[in-house]
RNA sequence: GCCGACGUAGCUCAGCUGGUAGAGCAGCUGAUUCGUAAUCAGCAGGCCAGCGGUUCGAGUCCGCUCGUCGGCUCCA
């Protein structure tokens, strides 16, 4: 007699040992349809899965959320069956699940997203076939006996621990996996195969390259129609595309991965360092500024010349060797060290609006998401060791502020001492509590990434979350043990001894480039009213109300707005249009009416319009909005 | 750097199996003076990314280079 309890506490008797279908079986027939795995004691199996002893048992039904990862490793499953049949001499590798989906690196010829269709529609045979999907386990010998003719799968067995090894059945297909999987294939019913590109086995350059085919599954079609509609509402909001739009950046392939702004672009910037300026100021940080080309022996002793070389620019002048700082912390070293300092002066936060060029390989360009030259918002904090927490805390404070006034949310993540790594384990322990330590003051969760830090010290990273609830890193907090070592700064302590700076780095919007590039998106190029290159456009109703307008520009511009008018002869609809498709947040129209009152119609960027706001009023109220940065577009209500 | 896709007017794109480049929008000129998302007409605009090859003939085919995009990789 097996005893299995439910999640509702409830408890079924079995005479046999039970599977996972009978389980659910006994609860209903439909429901045992919709079940796709289950949970023994904590445990993933698969439904077929007999439970041989008194256990607490919760089916995974289709809408759990651990049913999507069982569904779409089953999927890839799928997809690296359907390529067998296709290509007879493909060799699997590996095929996991990802974020958005699935994907299966395979040892193949080159492939297209042209030879999609067929590979879709031998999948779908597969799915309508609703094959059985069945584990079986193997002793190590069998399965490296069965493999003899796939030397990855055998790779990957040598390095799996002696013991059983799990095989997934399904049809004519079978694969080395651990498992759960979907009970048959019928289940793989929305799915899509994404793209293709080249992967190398073990990610490792020196070996082979494969053919890494993504793709994506869901239980139902609808759901894989909202997760395709999201990529074409991203698509959309391709900074590129809104960046070239709206007039604020281009790319030339004079200087490919070097971004050029536009004027309107520049306000944007201007504005965004405007802000973290004063928030920095606020903080008590100063500002400097270091060169950008700097002498070889300086890259030597920060250890870049040995470590980073193949990221440099370098020059030779006056038979020296240069190079282009691709970072800005050796010139913050030398800044440091250009004089004494007494630990009165501690906590020192030295910020620097930095430009840095890193080489980065032709292949990882992408707008101003990954670029070759961009400037980071650095700064490197000396302090002594008991202020670790406390400034570490100020850095997450200024964090959340600026975060939090463009509407991003955010997470943190903690990484840990790597394996490769310099300092003494009394060093690394200090500093990874006094992270910690802050971690906990600031109160807020945080992830743990053993091992994940850099070599000379652990980092908190900041990931926010923009409006499409797209994660990116942005912000990082890295404590160096090394660079105050290597460039021997000091600091005279109260018993009148030299004693060793703690130093960190820290960025906030980490590549402004690149925070420009996020928040185009996020904004969707809608950008909020302080930001927004043009706040308000006057449109004169006729030529003859076109002198009124700009005395009414002026106006505006007097109190501080930056404003046009649109002047030309041209229909008011026109006119209308234009500003809405280039998101000017205020439309103003002027006709005769408005002249003689005194007032403005503002139309918003949602279409709605006010007609008879009084100038003042409006004046008032468009720059309380600008001054509390408001991130949202909801300008004239309250 | 590697795999794949792509590169035609400022922009978006058409150009069939090779026969000497086309549209819409933007621009310019003129007319229209307009009340909340495109007024009308005319004109101009291209070394078809670059270089080389095949061919009587190349935007179309082939090779190389550069660039862009999606990935891989790297990320002191």
């Amino acid at each position: 007699m097996i005893h299995i309890t439910l999640p509702d506490g409830s408890t079924k008797t079995f005479d046999d040992t039970p599977t996972g279908v009978d389980v659910a079986q006994s609860i209903s027939e439909g429901f045992a349809r919709s079940c796709v795995a289950m949970e023994i004691n904590g445990q993933m199996r698969d439904l077929y899965q007999k439970i041989p002893e008194d256990a607490a048992v919760r089916l995974i039904t289709t809408k759990d959320p651990e049913a999507l990862e069982i569904l779409r490793h089953s999927a890839a499953h799928v997809m690296a069956q359907a390529v067998l049949r296709i290509y007879k001499d493909a060799h699997l590798t590996i095929g996991p699940v990802v974020e958005d989906g699935f994907y299966y690196d395979i040892d193949m010829g080159p492939l297209s997203e042209d030879d999609f269709p067929k590979i879709e529609a031998e999948m779908r045979k597969i799915v309508k076939a609703k094959l059985p999907i069945r584990r079986k386990t193997v002793s190590k010998s069998d399965a490296l006996a069965f493999y003899q003719d796939e030397p990855y799968k055998l790779e990957m067995i040598e390095d799996l621990p002696d013991g059983t090894i799990s095989f997934y059945e399904q049809g004519e297909f079978t694969d080395l996996c651990r498992g759960p999987h979907l009970p048959h294939t019928g289940f793989v019913k929305a799915f899509k195969l994404m793209k293709t590109s080249g992967a190398y086995w073990r990610a490792d350059q020196n070996n082979a390259q494969l053919q890494r085919i993504y793709g994506t599954a869901f239980f139902d079609k609808k759901e894989l129609k909202q997760h395709l509609a999201f990529l074409e509402e991203a698509r959309k909001r391709n900074h590129r595309k809104l960046g070239e739009r709206l007039d604020l950046f281009s790319f030339h392939d004079e200087a490919p991965g070097m971004p050029f702004f536009h004027a309107k672009g520049m306000i944007i910037w201007n504005t965004l360092l405007a802000y973290w300026r004063e928030a920095h100021r606020r903080a008590g940080y100063v500002e400097t500024k270091t060169p950008i080309m700097l002498n070889r022996s300086l890259w030597e002793r920060s250890g870049h010349w040995e470590n980073y070389r193949e990221n440099m620019y370098t020059s030779s002048i006056d038979e020296m060797d240069y190079a282009i700082k691709p970072m800005n912390c050796p010139g913050g070293m030398l800044l440091y060290a250009s004089k004494p300092h007494s630990y009165r002066e501690l906590p020192l936060r030295q910020a620097e609006i930095g430009l840095v060029h890193r080489h980065e390989m032709s292949g990882v360009l992408s707008g101003l998401f990954r670029v070759r030259a961009f400037h980071q918002d650095d700064a490197h904090i000396f302090m002594t060791p008991d202020q670790i927490e406390g400034e570490i805390l100020g850095v997450l404070r200024l964090v959340e502020e600026i975060y939090s006034t463009f509407g991003l949310g955010f997470h943190l993540e903690l990484s840990t001492r790597p394996e490769k790594s310099i300092g003494t384990d009394e060093q690394w322990a200090q500093a990874t509590d006094g992270l910690r330590k802050a971690l906990d003051a600031y109160g807020r969760e945080y992830k743990i990434n053993e091992g994940d830090g850099a070599f000379y010290g652990p980092k908190i990273d900041v990931h926010i979350k923009d409006a499409l609830g797209r994660t990116w890193q942005c912000g990082t907090v890295q404590l160096d043990m090394s660079l105050p070592e290597r460039f021997d700064l000091n600091y005279v302590g109260q018993d009148n001894e030299k004693h060793r700076p703690i130093m960190i780095h820290r960025v906030i919007y980490g590549s402004i480039e690149r925070f420009f590039g996020i928040l185009t998106e996020h904004f969707g190029g809608k950008f909020p009213l302080w930001l927004a290159p043009v706040q308000a456009r006057l449109l004169p109703i006729n030529d003859e109300l076109a002198p009124y307008a700009n005395e009414v520009k002026a106006f505006l511009e007097a109190g501080g707005l930056r404003v046009e008018t649109d002047d030309r002869t041209e229909s008011l609809n026109r006119k209308i249009r234009e500003a809405q498709l280039e998101y000017v947040p205020l439309i103003l129209t002027i006709g005769a009416k408005e002249k003689a009152a005194g007032t403005l119609s503002v139309r918003t960027l949602d279409g709605a319009v006010q007609y008879g706001v009084p100038q003042d009023d409006f004046l008032a109220r468009t720059l309380a909005h600008i001054r509390d940065r408001r991130p949202d577009l909801e300008i004239l209500k309250d």
